[in-house]
This record gives structure tokens, C-alpha cells and sequence, in this order.
DNA sequence: GAAGCCCTAGGCATGACGCT
DNA sequence: AGCGTCATGCCTAGGGCTTC
């Protein structure tokens, strides 16, 4: 399956035709101060940060195995972190109208980060996918990291790794609200992970 | 006007299950 | 096995209302 929604006039792949997108998410990610590299390093970084860290005298991946949401939450914070202190210009998030990984210089590049336990898919809340025109709390077009990490249960007796990595642009009318009202889940239509989000790591 | 309370929207997620 | 859909949990910010 392979379709699109209809993009706004504001969006970078406005009028382009499906088969071109890749061209304009070269294109963006080319502007964008950090490079594929860059991302790459701050996530794996951030995620050996996570399994050197003690809360208490716990240990994580000794004594300590936080749930998914809990890991993500982690790696969330600690990825603005290793890019702020690497690179000039970059940091965290200090309002919930900011994307949570800000650059000072010229805020269109600042970046969303979003994370999942799931191996493949990255999940948005239900409110990025339905109409709420000018009410919701940040903007949801931009640039995004996305992580993909394994689990406790996956890993087994192993240390769980980064999966994948992608950096890439996504556009608020891109995520597609589950119907059921009751739920909080948004996807992502398969050609968005096809054209508008880069690998920039894959284990 | 300040403080406190309540409720809702929005934000972060996961797990179960059916279909291909 | 992978993917899509649906159901659910917990937390916070903020608006509206009431009380002091």
C-alpha cells in the first residue's frame, strides 16, 4: 500500500509527485546543520549512556530493567543532551511548544524525537491525526529523529540494542488518527517511511 | 485578585489480536 | 513474521469555575 494524503501548500512535498519525494528529503536533510553522522552518533551515544547510569544503587541492565516506555523516555532526554553538548547552537526543550530538540539559530530546524520499542514503526499520539486546527501545543510538521530499539524481552540475555535510526521530515497531515475515539494511537502511511525518512543506522 | 479544585485535551507510550 | 487496527494506562498543562 502505497498512497498519500494530500499535502498543504506549506508542506516541502506540496504538488511533488510521489516517486520525487526522495529528492526533496535529500534535500532537506542537506540544509539541516546535523548531518546522518551526527544523529547517528548522539542516539548510540545516548543509548550507552542509559546502560552506564545508576539510579541509587541499581544498576540499569544489572539490577534494573526499565519498561519500554521508561527506555524511551530516557533516550527522549538524553539525546538533545549529546547533541547540545557537541554541536553549537542545539538544545533541549525547556516549553512544551518546542520541538524537543531546539536550534537557536534558525528554529526551522529544530527536531522532534520520537522513539519506540516497536521494530520497525514509530507511533504518534491520536490528537497529531485529527483536525484540531490551531490547537494543538506544538507544531507537528518538521524534521524528526526516530528510534527504534529493542526491548528487555527481545534482547534476552543480551544488552538491547539501537535498531534503526532514521532522520528524515514529516508533515502534521502525514499521521493518519486511528478511528476509534477511545484510542491514542497515530501511524505513519507506509510512503512516508518509503521517501520523507532517511536510514541513517540499521543493526 | 489569589488560590484551589476539577475536568479535558494533549502528550508519552504499550499490548492484544486479526489479517496477509 | 510483519503490519494495521483497536483498546488502554499514566502524566501534565491549562481553562473555567468557585471560594477565600
Amino acid at each position: 500500500m502505497f498512497w498519500s494524503r494530500p499535502k498543504s501548500s506549506e508542506s516541502p512535498y506540496f504538488d511533488v509527485p510521489d516517486n520525487e519525494r526522495q529528492a526533496v528529503t535529500r534535500e532537506l536533510l542537506r540544509e539541516h546543520p546535523l548531518s546522518g553522522q551526527d544523529v547517528t552518533n548522539a542516539v548510540l551515544d545516548a543509548w550507552e549512556d542509559i546502560f552506564t547510569s545508576t539510579i541509587g544503587v541499581g544498576r540499569i541492565g544489572i539490577d534494573i530493567f526499565p519498561t519500554p516506555q521508561i527506555m524511551g523516555f530516557l533516550l527522549h532526554e538524553l539525546i538533545p543532551l549529546r547533541v547540545s553538548s557537541s554541536h553549537n547552537g542545539w538544545r533541549k526543550d525547556s516549553e512544551a511548544s518546542e520541538k524537543d530538540l531546539v536550534f537557536e539559530p534558525d528554529l526551522r530546524f529544530s527536531t522532534e524525537v520520537k522513539t519506540s520499542s516497536n521494530s520497525n514503526l514509530i507511533y504518534g499520539n491520536r490528537s497529531y491525526g485529527v483536525e484540531n486546527s490551531g490547537r494543538g501545543k506544538k507544531a507537528k510538521s518538521g524534521y524528526y529523529i526516530a528510534v527504534n530499539f529493542q526491548s528487555w524481552r527481545e534482547a534476552g540475555r543480551n544488552q538491547p540494542r539501537i535498531r534503526r535510526v532514521r532522520f528524515g521530515w514529516i508533515d502534521s497531515t502525514d499521521w493518519i488518527a486511528q478511528t476509534a475515539e477511545t484510542g491514542q494511537a497515530s501511524s505513519l502511511p507506509s510512503i512516508v517511511y518509503g521517501s520523507q525518512l532517511a536510514i541513517v543506522f540499521d543493526d
